[in-house]
DNA sequence: ATCCTCCCCTAC
DNA sequence: TAAGGTAGGGGAGGAT
């Protein structure tokens, strides 16, 4: 058995100097600056990593397996193809209590318990139902928790088998024929059953296909599980929610309406603490009031498209397909907590850095991706933050900025390690943050791509590697499919250049970033591409832990003015005296009585000029362009040449005006005056426009958020067209159809002549090497069995899946020809040609084969029309 | 108009 | 001892 995680801990950081005290926060040897294997440790203690870096464990496993049957995992990953169906079974499947549920199970002394998962004293993750009963949520602090319910236990983390059982479970979905599978976290998926519960041959209906799933995953796993079923999505999830603990709802087509009218709007997924609020404040709690409310209003109040998914939702409507993994957009990692230096500590501020940079080049690389961008966000304590020690090592309070810039592409490890470092030593430079203002650091990849050049870790390219992409080509693929595997190999240039280019050119010069190599390092072609757009942006970010929906958690938390730039008092308002005489109608007279006499007179001239701009905000503008941005620049640049500094002087954007106050500030400055600060001090009051602060202030005192809080009226008081909103619908069907197109008919997808398992095997062993860095830290003797498992019943599953859809289609096919809609039979052999894909299952070939001729002869026959449907796989002897 | 960057929100 | 990650959707506003 593994040990418990606390020994684990303490056996990593049993090398580091012992505390002299004990329990003294003072030498707690886990804080960035303390712990030399920091990122490690941390990730590997990290609740959210855990959950957070699921799916992409996930991932790497069905592409493995999809390996090992030498099966493009594009097709046996497919969408689920019931997207025409006029009734769809969609399941939604969660796991009661996930990780209490496995603590249960390690220790059943603790069932029946109030028992709550977490580090010590620390936030929960999950917790019994039990625990529930009194309160208890997951997000709150387990001290706070215990207030609620004194009979509390604190359970500790246990990742290893919260992995072996997700895998458990994941492995056990796919043991269905004809399910689809969309992997939603680690306790939690959407099964897509229309054709397995409503094949006539098979004998169980949708509920007991259900019950007979949840009953297996109790038995195996020995943790329960709640299910809902529904014609959408949206509807099973709901359900599942009302079926919890241990329990499955199955909510029918024709009481939908009557079941969702019965919830509240934050119920609805999607709806958050900030929505629900501002819902609350319009006059919307319930669906039916949501439903009253017409497209245009919702689209003003929340925006173009979450307008329309509320009126989607609030009729539910939801078309969303069961979707296999979807390639990433981006890899990242991040960390915010334990993040202390002191002023003298650079080289352990670099090494932390290089340490996560490290690591996101190795998962981008481990995936065979490549990226165009770099992101770089940087938590920065608040001056006034009491969270100055090492008692918690949360971030407590702090601004958040990010920026993003351009590396070259393809790019090996090392030099996207590089990139990333500087990229980042950039911005610590840019802004000046001292080491002991450092609260976080999350380094991002963007822009990705997949299937560019990989590279082993001796540096030697691997050749003849496929694409990545190609698993993923059914859903994201845009060129033709004989571009997306042919071309693509050829196309790649040879590595080596790019990377000797890169390290000989780029170490000489730690701080320099790499934008300043860019155009040593890539081809011309992309150079002409890409633009050096750096931009600042100072805007403060209160950081907010929170409850599921509920109000945010307090944190020490005082909005104060973001100090990067000194703050000579030209933000505060001149002290003229002026005359209060007048309130203009329609303004709270208290709330002006209350102003300062300088804001008095400032609200006044504002008003009498019918000025909308704002001398603050213009102010401000004029003052973060030159005290920051400018001086600044100059001071980073070491090496650049002259053309590409002044290129990025140029484009420096200008000051972003101020945006409109959020839902989560605006509790903030509410919190504030309820403790008796002063709130004109608040930033967002400092840097907005008097009028607004004044009709903020209003809203505080009436307990309401109206006015400057609903976004504002379009100027042409119409929705602009130019990015029409789509509905979950239309989008699918969108998506669909530019899947669809991208397929041509005529020619046959090459098949098993560009298949080489050696090529595959050798990939493969590179993706599990690196894999392992990632994965490993879960892993289990147990994991790998599943994994195997899991291996032999998609295998089987997988043939059966196939045959499935030969006569899936077949039927289809011959209705269409019997109804000469013969666009019809088009589109359903470009629906085979994606099931065919990169499939090296012979026996589905043939099938295929033959169903085309047949279709070919049918169609002959009826209609005296020459389809011309060539045979998928030319070699497959009939 | 459309693209891009930065930010906010959401889910687990 | 309180181990606050990961990824995507989408909006606002400046740049092009
Ligand atoms: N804020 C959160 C939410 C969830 N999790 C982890 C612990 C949960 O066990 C797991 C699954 O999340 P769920 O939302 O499914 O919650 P539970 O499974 O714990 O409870 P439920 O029975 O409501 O599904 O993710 C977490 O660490 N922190
Ligand atoms: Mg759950
Ligand atoms: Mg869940």
């Amino acid at each position: 058995m593994q040990p418990d995680h606390r020994q684990l801990s303490a056996s990593n950081r049993a090398h580091l100097p012992q505390p002299t005290q004990p329990n003294s926060f003072w030498n707690d040897p886990r804080p960035s600056n303390r712990n030399p294997n920091f990122v490690r440790d941390y990730f590997q203690s990290s609740r959210l990593h855990f959950i957070g870096s699921f799916r992409a464990r996930y991932e790497a496993m069905m592409v493995a397996v999809a390996k090992r049957l030498k099966v493009n995992p594009g097709s046996l990953i497919s969408a689920a193809p019931t997207s025409s169906c006029a009734e769809r079974l969609i399941v939604h499947i969660d796991m009661d209590c996930f990780f209490a549920s496995v603590a249960v199970k390690r220790d059943p002394s603790l069932r029946a318990k109030c028992i709550a998962v977490c580090h010590g004293g620390g936030e929960i993750s999950s917790c019994s139902y039990e625990a529930r009963k009194f309160g208890v949520r997951a997000g709150m602090f387990a001290k706070d928790a215990r207030k609620l319910c004194p009979n509390l236990l604190s359970v500790p983390y246990h990742f290893p088998t919260y992995e072996q059982i997700s895998i458990q479970i994941y492995a056990l979905f796919h043991d269905y024929p004809g399910v689809f599978v969309e992997a939603v976290s680690v306790d939690e998926a959407y099964l897509d059953i229309t054709d397995t519960a409503k094949d006539a041959t098979s004998q169980a209906g949708a509920d007991d296909l259900v019950q007979s799933i949840r009953s297996r995953i109790v038995r195996e796993t020995g943790c329960t599980a709640s299910a809902g079923i529904g014609p959408s999505k949206l509807i099973a999830r709901l359900a599942t929610k009302a079926a919890k603990p241990n329990g499955q709802l199955r909510v029918r087509p024709e009481n939908v309406i009557e079941y969702i009218d019965t919830l509240k709007v934050s119920d609805l997924p999607g709806v958050g603490w900030s929505t629900s609020k501002k819902m609350t404040q319009i006059g919307i709690e319930t669906i039916p009031q949501l439903r009253r409310k017409s497209l245009s209003f919702l689209q003003t109040n929340f925006g173009e498209r979450q307008g329309q998914t509320l009126h989607d939702l609030a009729r539910a409507i939801d078309s969303r397909p069961v979707e296999p993994l979807k390639p990433r957009k981006s890899i990242g990692a991040e960390a915010s907590w334990g993040i202390r230096f002191e002023e003298n500590e650079d080289d352990k501020l670099s090494n932390f850095i290089s340490d996560m940079a490290s690591e996101v080049a190795s998962r981008v690389e481990s995936v065979g991706a490549s990226g165009s961008k770099v992101c770089v966000k940087l938590y920065r304590r608040k001056p006034n933050s009491s969270m100055l020690g090492y008692k918690f090592l949360g971030h407590g309070p702090c601004t958040i900025l990010s920026r993003m810039y351009n590396i070259p592409r393809p790019c090996d490890w090392a030099t996207l390690r590089k990139a990333l470092c500087d990229s980042c030593l950039r911005v610590i430079k840019e802004t000046r943050i001292r080491n002991d203002e450092f609260r976080g650091l999350g380094l991002q990849v963007v822009d990705l791509k997949f299937g560019e050049l990989r590279f082993d870790h001796s540096g030697a390219p691997v050749k003849g590697v496929k694409r990545i992409d190609s698993f993923f080509n059914v859903s994201n693929r845009r060129a033709p499919a004989s571009q997306a595997t042919h071309g693509q190999l050829r196309k790649t240039s040879p590595p080596n250049d790019v990377d000797t280019a890169s390290k000989a050119k780029g170490s000489s010069d730690r701080d320099e970033v790499l934008l300043e190599k860019e155009d040593e390092i890539t081809p011309k072609e992309d150079v002409r591409k890409q633009k050096k757009n750096v931009s600042v942006n100072d805007k403060d970010t209160e950081i907010e832990k929170r409850h599921d929906k509920a109000q945010p958690e307090e944190d020490g938390v005082e909005i104060v003015a973001d100090n990067r730039i000194p703050n000579n008092g030209a933000d505060k308002l001149p002290d003229n005296h002026g005359l209060t005489s007048k309130i203009p109608f329609g303004w709270d007279t208290a709330v002006f009585k209350a102003l300062p006499e300088s804001l008095q007179a400032e609200l006044l001239q504002n008003n009498r000029n019918q000025t909308t701009t704002s001398r603050a905000n213009t102010r401000r503008a004029t003052r973060d362009e030159t005290k920051s941005a400018a001086p600044t620049r100059g001071a980073s640049k070491k090496r650049a040449s002259s053309r590409t500094r002044q290129r990025n002087v140029a484009r420096r954007p200008r000051r972003r005006q101020r945006a409109q106050i959020t839902m989560t500030q605006f509790a903030d400055i509410r919190e504030l005056r309820d403790k008796g600060n002063d709130v004109l001090d608040a930033e967002e009051f400092r840097c907005r426009p008097l009028k607004e602060c004044v009709e903020l202030l209003q809203d505080l005192n009436h307990g309401r958020r109206n006015s400057a809080f609903v976004n504002r009226q379009r100027r042409s008081g119409v929705p602009t067209e130019k990015r029409k909103s789509v509905s979950f619908a239309e989008a699918n069907s969108n998506r669909l159809a530019a899947v669809e197109e991208t397929l041509e008919i005529p020619s046959p997808p090459c098949m098993s002549s560009d298949y080489d398992s050696d090529e595959n095997n050798r990939m493969l062993h590179v993706v599990e090497k690196a894999g392992v860095e990632h994965t490993q830290i879960y892993a289990t003797e147990d994991v790998t069995d599943f994994s195997d498992k899991l291996y032999s019943w998609m295998r089987r599953t997988a043939v059966d899946v196939k045959s499935g859809h030969v006569e899936l289609v077949r039927g289809r096919l011959m209705e269409c020809i019997r109804l000469k809609q013969l666009d019809e039979v088009c589109e359903n052999v470009r629906l085979l040609h994606r099931f065919a894909e990169g499939d090296g299952l012979e026996g589905w070939r043939v099938g295929v084969n033959a169903l085309l001729r047949e279709i070919g002869e049918e169609t002959r026959r009826q209609h005296g029309l020459d389809l011309k449907l060539p045979p998928l796989f030319p070699s497959a002897s009939v």
